[in-house]
DNA sequence: AAATAGTTGAAAATTATTAACTAATTTTAC
DNA sequence: GTAAAATTAGTTAATAATTTTCAACTATTT
C-alpha cells in the first residue's frame, strides 16, 4: 500500500492519505477506530481533521482498500483488505481483536442465504467473549 | 411477557414499560428500531419521551428480555428474547429481516472460541444481501 | 396514608459522523 | 516548467441517534 495503490484507486497522492495508511500498516493493532487515526496524528504533530479521515477512510472503502468493521458497542473500526478475509474474535473486556476464517462456517452461510433467496453481498460475524487473558 | 415478567426483573410496573413490551409482542414485524416503536406509541395517542424508550429497552436487554441487533448501516433494532436463538439476513434494498439458525454454524463458532481461547459471551452474525423481491 | 426509592418527560448534552464552503494543492495540458 | 482545471483539505456547522440531567411524579413499602 503506498503512492502507488493510491493512484490506481483514482485517488490523487496527499499527504494525509498517504500518513493514515501508514497509520493503518504500521499500527499494533491494524483495527483502528477514525478516532484511533486521529489520536495518532495528532501525536505526530500531523495537522488534519477528522473531516478529513472520515473522508479519506471512506474512500478507501469504496476502493476496496480498507474494510470497516461495525461492533456492537457503536464503534467502527478500519482494517486494510489486502488481507485473506477473515472474520473477529472481539474481548469484550480488554477489547482485544483476533482473526479467524472458517470456510465450513462460510460455506453454510451461502447455503443459508440460497434457500431464503438471498444474493448476498456482505456478512458479518463477530465472536464477543473474555480472551485468555481477562477470565 | 407481562408485569410479573418486570417484577421479576426488578422493575417496577409502569405503563410506558408495560406499552412497549406490549408493542414488541403483537407487531407484525417484531424487529422494531426505538424510532418504530416512538411511532406506535404516538399513533396509540400515549405520551412517552424518546429517552423513556431508550431507557426502557436498556433495561430490557439488561434483564435479558429483548436482543438488541445492530446492522451495518447503523440501524439498531430490537426483539424479544422468549424465542429460540437465531441469527439474521438482511435485506439492503428494502430493510427486510429474515431468521436463521444454523446448528453447524453454532457448533464451529464454539470450536473457534475453544481454539483461540475465549470464552464466549455473545456472538453476532448478520448476512446482507438482495432479498427475493429486491433482485 | 406517608415515606422512599425508582421512574418519567422535556430539553439539553454527547457522540459519531457527514456536509458545505473556501482555500490550497495536485494533476494535466501545453 | 507553468498555467489552468480538477480535486482535496481544513474549519466550522449540521445531523442523527442516543444519553444525561433534573424536577416532577408513581409504584411499592412501611
Amino acid at each position: 500500500m503506498d503512492a502507488h495503490d493510491l493512484k490506481s484507486a483514482g485517488l490523487k497522492v496527499t499527504l494525509p492519505r498517504l500518513k493514515i495508511l501508514e497509520i493503518l500498516e504500521t499500527s499494533d493493532n491494524h483495527h483502528m477506530s477514525a478516532e484511533d487515526i486521529y489520536r495518532t496524528l495528532m501525536m505526530q504533530g500531523a495537522e488534519v481533521g477528522v473531516a478529513t479521515i472520515y473522508r479519506v477512510l471512506t474512500q478507501f472503502e469504496e476502493a476496496g482498500m480498507v474494510n470497516k468493521l461495525n461492533f456492537d458497542n457503536g464503534q467502527s473500526v478500519f482494517e486494510l483488505s489486502n488481507v485473506d478475509h477473515h472474520d473477529h474474535l472481539v474481548c469484550v473486556k480488554c477489547g482485544k481483536i483476533d482473526e479467524f476464517s472458517d470456510e465450513v462456517i462460510e460455506q453454510h452461510q451461502h447455503d443459508i442465504a440460497n434457500k431464503y433467496g438471498y444474493q448476498l453481498t456482505d456478512h458479518c460475524l463477530y465472536l464477543y467473549g473474555f480472551c485468555k487473558g481477562c477470565h
